[in-house]
DNA sequence: TGAAGATTGTTGCAGGTGAAATCAATTGAC
DNA sequence: GTCAATTGATTTCACCTGCAACAATCTTCA
């Protein structure tokens, strides 16, 4: 019972069935109707709306500090800053301490999108859970958060074991 | 307790508790990892595998039918299997009733490769929910399906209330 | 001081993606 | 039977992405 079987036709796999498939499916289906959402309401897209996000709870980040926090390749954080300036939705203001990095914050014109988005943001997010059984929404944060733990360690393991071992 | 307070300034938006970016960050983790392991082993990407675990399932599809088992855009299905066929995994039947379409199967050298591929993604999959208590691997099945489900169902709602209502 | 190395952010490039156009084959209406 | 509409699959195009190279600026340490 604690081995499984090796030959590979014995043992199923339906990919319907497969976590991480599932996962994936599940992730795009939300971020496809919120994107459709963000895009049509106020013309941004998903990393645009990280960064607006971000700063909106900040207030006043470096775009390091922005990609740390939204998990964004860097490269990713600089086109939606760039975007969001051409927008007039975000300023940057130069750090004289540093002058490699720059303070970035929401314009007032960013300031009115963030708090035209938030309510509807959050509203997608409850009426999410809200789908779910009390027991369900209790274990819902567990679950996240050892799953993308694991998901890491997993991966380390599985390689080395895979290429040295 | 009811109503969300419409004040957006009032209304705390914590990305990192936000759901649909947690999906999205998790899915990307263990898409990330698995997508590694897929490349380092077999040379194959995410969508070639999803092409061969489902042929492996079912044996004989045409791309229509892959698409809508795997849920992938038709032009991602189309472009994953001419990169199987070029590698040798995947061979195309005419389909002699209607010849809009061919069926598709699996080479011997991509039985080889399915068989090889899925003990180690099953156990993958079963290291994941291993990590979760008995609980909340019972809550997890129904979260997937409910949260699929209701994304569907919210995304038209929002857009139809904002652009129309 | 100042030269090597690190860090922040941007850009060129190559690869992947979906929408829309297109091609090939089939079906339906007359 | 024939032509328009439909369907399955591919290709074109425009866009997004991450890697790698780069520029600008600090930091370190001899």
């Amino acid at each position: 019972m604690n081995r499984q079987d090796q030959k590979g036709g014995s043992v199923p796999l339906e990919l319907e069935n497969f976590l991480p498939y599932r996962l994936n499916v599940l992730a795009e289906t939300v971020s496809q109707s919120l994107a459709r959402f963000y895009e049509s309401r106020f013309g941004i897209a998903i990393p645009e709306w990280r960064v607006v996000a971000t700063l909106g709870q900040y207030a006043r980040m470096t775009a390091k500090d922005i990609g740390a926090h939204s998990r964004m390749h860097k490269t990713k954080v600089s086109r939606a800053v760039a975007s969001l300036e051409n927008k007039n939705l975000v300023k940057r203001q130069p750090n004289i301490e540093d002058m490699r990095e720059s303070f970035l914050e929401l314009t007032s014109k960013g300031k009115k999108v963030y708090a035209e988005l938030t309510p509807d943001a959050l509203a997608f997010s409850r009426a999410l859970v809200a789908s779910l059984s009390p027991e369900e929404q209790k274990s819902l944060e567990r679950i996240l958060e050892r799953l993308t733990e694991t998901s890491f360690q997993l991966a380390d393991q599985m390689l080395q074991e895979k290429e040295k071992g």
